[in-house]
Order: structure tokens, then sequence, then C-alpha cells
DNA sequence: TGTACATCAGTGAACGCGCGTTCACTGATGTAC
DNA sequence: TGTACATCAGTGAACGCGCGTTCACTGATGTAC
């Protein structure tokens, strides 16, 4: 091979890496802005100087969090959109991916509908991005498919913006759902169980594949831009 | 008059408002987990110790502030569906009654976006119970329309879910707006405005209105609950 | 109405603590010859 | 291959600072008679 990677730079990613899984694991139970440095560095085992060989700050840290966590998203919206068809099957195939990777990842996802409206700015602009990215994606698949003849870049985008919408927002019930399992739920008000938000998720995909199978464009002449 | 309240109770009251007004101006800029109880005491221009007189901790000062905010919007909503006829126009008047109350008070709804999902577990369940109570609101304003024969307990939930999900995304994307306008914004995506993005929120209401106007229950021979 | 005591919203000093950041360092890894 | 020097990931002591919380207090307001 021309170069493998020395030692040191394996170790120094390996530690990056820690960093990381230390600190997405602390942010299952707070916000990324009440985090503190040494409470990251203490989990991982290392002086509380070592941070600043890998990162600036925590919001950076942020960053390279949300592009692990949004990166390993987009096989994720790939295997949705791949799934083709607007079938009851595919809608049922969707939220199941959902819920499973929700399951398998949960601290992932948490992250992200945390601090898509938290306190850190880069970390919200890293988010929005990568969001933006997913709807330019499902947008790109939406007008490869048949019905979408007639359609304007607009109201496609406008559609993947409902779909991406919809993925988040599922994500972010199942997680409640999770969560509520997990104690002993004395409160008031019963939280609906993992089944019911797939019934609720599959139905608004129903809606949303309805509204869109009877969908008419506006008068193009009203408000031009 | 049987009983005015003595002017100890009415200056409470008063120190009371202002730890709710200047926690909620500090949390433009940041989110309730990172917030300081000196700094709220610093605002107000009182001693910290004084807090206490008032709330156990931030989280219960939050929880008093997701009750101000989403009390306030109860107004709204109730605006929103005396504004009855499934139209054009119904669609028009919302978006803009949504954008106007965003314009005039944004700390309000930034905060709730922000909390929503943020590190504070009681004031991410005060704005749950507010949010299924809108839920409920709307529930029972849809199943009073004509168009809603038919339609079972759970699809009316259903619906009113998307409708108040639609709402507070809204809602957010304004704020994400106002926020880009402020800055130079010298990023490289260039955000959308307040016009856009009212076009975007009425396509999606107009989208749900087909698919409603459109649906079909399923078997309720299907998943028998 | 006037007086004597009770209440309690807000004070200010004091505390111990963990924070983020600096700095000079160490010793394993990398590189040039 | 062996040696001598350079690099740099991680160390550990030290710093000044603001934090949340405690406590005994003060003095205006409330109340009983």
């Amino acid at each position: 091979m021309s170069h493998t990677i020395g030692i040191r730079q394996a170790q120094k990613l390996k530690t990056r890496q820690a960093f990381l899984d230390a600190a997405l694991r602390l942010l299952e139970k707070q916000s990324l802005s009440s985090l503190g440095l040494r409470e990251v560095t203490r989990a991982v085992g290392v002086a509380p100087t070592a941070f600043y060989r890998h990162f600036a700050d925590l919001a950076e840290l942020g960053v390279a969090l949300v592009e692990e966590t949004l990166g390993s998203l987009h096989g994720l919206i790939a295997e949705i959109l791949a799934d083709t068809g607007d079938s009851e099957v595919r809608i049922d195939r969707t939220v199941d991916l959902i819920a499973r990777h929700v399951r398998e990842q949960p601290a992932h996802f948490r992250f992200i509908a945390r601090e898509r409206h938290g306190g850190v700015g880069p970390v919200r602009a890293a988010i929005a991005s990568q969001l933006h990215g997913f709807t330019e994606e499902v947008t790109a698949a939406l007008a490869r498919e048949p019905v979408s003849e007639g359609w304007s870049e607009e109201d496609l985008r406008m559609l993947a913006g409902v779909y991406v919408e919809h993925m988040v927002m599922t994500a972010s019930a199942f997680l409640s759902a999770h969560e509520a399992g997990e104690s002993g739920e004395p409160g008031s008000r019963a939280e609906p169980d993992e089944e019911q938000i797939a019934r609720t998720a599959r139905d608004r995909l129903r809606l949303v594949s309805l509204g869109r199978r009877h969908w008419v464009a506006r008068d193009p002449g009203h408000r031009p831009s």
C-alpha cells in the first residue's frame, strides 16, 4: 500500500471517536449547551486539556456529531426512496424502517431532535443544512416518479419537505414512546405506545399520499416570482 | 369590594412577572438548561436569593413560562377554528395569523420550539401536555364540521395532530426567517424569506385539505383494538 | 383610629465546587540521513 | 538497519471566576385587639 495511516494518526482518530461517543451518550440526558468540557473528558478518561487537540470548543464537537449522525442517515433516505410504488406496502415499510432505526440508535435521533432548535447556533446551522440536503435528495427522487408529471419544481420541493418533516416528527414520536416506556409512567395522561405511533404515522402518510394524487398546480400566473 | 389583593401580594406578583419576562428575554439567545439563576436575578435587579421566594429552581420557572406562553395561544387556536370553511381564504387567513403572532411575540414561540425537545424534563412534559390539549380542542372542532361525517375518532385526532404540528412547524420556520433576516446572512445557502415560507405553509395546508377531502376510512376490522 | 406583634419578600455575606483555559512538560511515534 | 532530531497527542498543576444554595437579617405590610 502507498501509505497506511500511522499509529499516531490512528490513535488520534480513536480518541476523537471516543469523544464523539461519550458526548452522544451524555447528551441523552441533557442538551449540548449544558454539557461540560470536563464532563466529556472525564467520561473518555483523558485530561481536560486533551480535548483541545481535537476540537476548539463543544460547539465544534456538536457540529462533528451532526455530520456523523445525519451522514449515516443518507442510507436510510436512499433505502426509503428505493422502495418505489405509492402503495400501502411502501408506507408500511417506510414507517417500519424509521421505527427500526430509532430503536437501534435512539441517541443519535434524540440529539438531532434536541439540537435542531437548541441553543448552539453552529449546530443548528449544521442540522438545517443537512435536512436541506435531504429535502433536495427527496425532491430529485420525487421528480423521477411518473406521478410527478406536471408538478412544478417548487411544488415538488414542498412535498419533499412534508416527507422529510414527517420523518423527523415520527422519529421524535417514537423516542417519546421509548422514554415513557422506560419509566413507570405515573403521569396523568397515557402515552401512546409504539404501535399507536406507527399507525398515526402511516395514516399521515396516507393523507399526504391522497393529497398528492389529487394535487392541482396553482395558476402559474398567480404571484409570479 | 370584598378583598382587594394586598400591596405585598401585588408586589410579589410583579416581581414574579419580572422574573418570567427577564428569563424569556434571556432565552432568546440560549436554552433553559444553560440559563443561570444568578443571570436571571441580575437581569431583574434583585438579589439571587430572592429567586427562591418564587420558584424552587429554573425548571419550575420554565414550566410557568410554558403555561404563560401556550395559555396565551388558546386564543389563537380558537381564532383559527372560528374561521370556518375549508377554502383558500381560510388557509390564507390561518397562515397570516400564525405569521402575525410570531412577528408580535417571537420570544414566546422560540422558547416553545427550543424547549419542546430540550434538556429539561418537566418543561418538555408541560409543553407536551399543552400541545396535547390543543390537539384535543382541534379534534373537537373538526368533529363539529359536516365534512367529518364518517370519520372515526382516531382519524380525526390524527388530522388534528397534523394541523397542530403544521402550526408549530410553520411558526418555527417563520422564526428562522427572522433570524436569518437580522444578520447579514453571509452563509452559503440563501434562507427563504417570510413570503416563501408562507407560500409553502399554504401549499402544505392545501395538500392536507385535499387528502382530507378524499379520505377513506381503513377497514375497521383491520387491527381491532 | 392607634398600638403591638406577626408575617414574609427581598438582602447580603459566605461557602464550597466545578468550570474553561493557560502553560510548560513528557514520551511515544515519525522522519531524515 | 541504526541513530539523532522533530513532531505532537496527551499530561497535570494552576488560575481566576461565576455558580447554586445556606443563613441570619431587615423593614415594609398585614392583622388582632
